[in-house]
DNA sequence: CAGGCTATTCTTAGTAT
DNA sequence: AATACTAAGAATAGCCT
């Protein structure tokens, strides 16, 4: 019973590691809406594997309502300082290039099926529209 | 010493807020990194918190690659089952739409501010590059 | 294969430096 | 603010059903 020392490395046992996954991943999600609601941030989790042809994506939509709406009901002021701060974020925009680049690792180390291609330009399908439509907000 | 039982709404103090984001957020990255190891998958994880005008991401660069190389190395046959599954895949094209939808989320809960605009900008500027990496690797 | 159990390991809130 | 400590709380590996 309990459990032993946990070695860190790929499972071998496909059926373990299946079981594991699925814990774990229940155990992310459980952190990741945890961090959300304790800290006031918004957050989400992508995984790839390879049993599922989509990713998991969180949180879902629902949940990310409401983590959004606590968002907006603290005070204004802590938004604010974002707002305030364009000047030097503009120049962390390099450096950004280089640490948001999954996607070009992902591409750099040949992982480069149709899959792959197929959930990109879907997300960069995704992030256009929501452009679109952020963009038509501040015009209006 | 210790702790008390934990109370799942948004902190009200500020510095306890700060440091139980810096310290979940450092768990939750190791979970990410232990998922990723023990399961042989690549996942990724975006906090937008009020603190870093820019949201963190991971796992890093270096770790991505380390994930990825040994999904490369597993078996090709598991990795393969997705190619064989597009069919089926494109069915779940518009619910995925729907799924992956954060930054819609975002958009449609009016937390539309610059900073969102600048993100997402950045975010599609990373992913059309890659998808062009991509495509000129399986063209060639 | 999914769900429950529990000993054990792992995480972390509060505290001190 | 960053780091270290530690007891209490939480997650989970291996089993069992």
């Amino acid at each position: 019973m309990g459990r032993k020392a946990t070695v860190y490395e790929l499972i071998s046992n496909e059926y373990a590691r299946k079981t594991t996954l699925k814990k774990r991943k229940a155990g992310l999600l459980k952190k990741l809406s945890e961090l959300t609601t304790l800290c006031g941030v918004a957050a989400c989790a992508i995984i790839f594997s390879s049993y599922d042809a989509q990713p998991d994506v969180w949180p879902s939509k629902a949940e990310a309502c409401q983590v959004l709406k606590k968002f907006k009901s603290s005070p204004a002021q802590q938004r604010g300082k974002n707002m305030m701060d364009q000047t030097k974020r503009k120049k962390k925009n390099r450096e950004l290039e280089k640490e948001l680049a999954l996607a070009e690792t992902m591409a750099g180390e040949n992982n480069c099926d149709w899959n792959n291609l197929e959930q990109l330009k879907e997300l960069d399908y995704q992030l256009q529209e929501n452009i679109k439509l952020i963009t038509d907000k501040i015009k209006s």
